[in-house]
DNA sequence: TGGATAAGATACGCAACGTATCTTAGGGGT
DNA sequence: ACCCCTAAGATACGTTGCGTATCTTATCCA
């Protein structure tokens, strides 16, 4: 009953593992989120996962890419700044609590572990689902009339998520309405709303060739 | 000559404390802080400490805190980009990897000790000198011309102490000059540009009452 | 059918947290 | 001038959890 006694292997096992370090993950956050926790949950020992994965911060990276396909997220509400609305929600309900946890976990075992940060940084910075919604819910606007033609730089489009990831880790706790309304209000959309400005002929604000890059 | 046997107290001991965590944290940064480490740089034992900090996150956020005052900064360059490119890497320079590095340790230790979060999170969201050289840089671009007058809310004068602090939590490192360059460019100008527009007129942008709040 | 490969179990060394116990210095009241 | 009580300093301990080493045994494949 308790062991079948047959031996799972190669892709199976590690299927389960990661299975079992998500569930981990999502019930005990990353600060108790312990090797052998996983191993027991898993069914198996630390030795298996440590022949897989160099330390703790990479098992809970690879499970979290395991446990990915974001699923289409742009709100459609027919107005700007509802839909930014739902979108930071969205993007905070999405990132959640766990994943700044672990973020900052992770962050925090770089200096041990350098290498673990680029794996980390890869998986924050690439074009994502999210920063797609964000060009989508833009482009939507443009086609309003509510923006005008707008290039969004990537910088741009990864705001939101870096917003809310920074109220996460900061604060450790959920977003509240009011917090995403002044992101929304006080950041996000002005930022849009200055992509739109052409020249304002103000003097020395133009492109502003990067003469300190 | 190795102890001149005379025992520190009170005021004075803590000084010596504080100054000594100090130490430790620029030397071996927050993952390599020990307590014990801190006791025998200060000179005395572990005890003493936990009779004043409950726990090894306080007391490197009073070790933080003893060391505050930050020097006033707000360049003036004459030009609103050069201000805020030089700006940003003072923020940079400041925030340092080694708060990033303890803000990511703090928080990750904040599922065991809740109460600490409330610590960082006010030392964090607080108006401070940071905000306020902000604020400085751009009032005189108002002065100057560059900008039309304007209301900076909080949230937008907090924006690029967060951005860049949102940086070196995920990268793990200084932020380069280009860095520093898209955040200004792409994002920091762009916004307050926007936070002067007064009214596109696009329809569907005014205020929008914070029907969601 | 036999041997290489990898799974599973166990035990260890190590670092660091946080605590408990004891001794002793020195400040302050009388 | 004395004594006592508070707090400093030293030491040792229990505990957790990482990461590794060692050994046995199941399963795949040639």
């Amino acid at each position: 009953m308790s062991e079948p006694k047959s031996r799972r292997r190669g892709a199976e096992l590690e299927q389960a593992i990661l299975d079992a370090a998500w569930a981990e993950l999502t019930e005990v956050g990353y600060a108790r989120f312990t090797v052998e926790g996983v191993a027991a949950r898993a069914g198996t020992s630390k030795p298996v996962l440590y022949r897989r994965w160099k330390n703790r911060a990479e098992l809970a990276l690879a499970a979290w890419n395991h446990r990915v396909p974001v699923t289409g997220i742009a709100p459609d509400t027919g107005d700007l700044r509802s839909d930014l609305l739902a979108l930071f929600a969205k993007i905070s309900r999405r990132t959640g609590s766990l994943m700044s946890e672990m973020i900052a976990g992770v962050m925090s075992e770089t200096f041990r572990h350098p290498e673990v940060a680029e794996l980390l940084r890869s998986r924050l910075t690439q074009p994502s689902p999210l920063t797609e919604a964000v060009r989508l819910v833009v482009d939507r606007a443009v086609e309003r009339g509510e923006l005008p033609p707008l290039e969004v730089p990537h910088r741009a489009l990864r705001a939101p998520l870096d917003l809310v990831r920074n109220e996460y880790i900061t604060c450790g706790q959920s977003l509240g309405d009011e917090t995403i309304a002044e992101l929304v209000d006080d950041v996000y959309l002005p930022l849009l709303r200055g992509l739109g400005v052409v020249d304002p002929g103000t003097g020395g604000l133009g492109a502003g060739g990067p003469d300190t890059a």
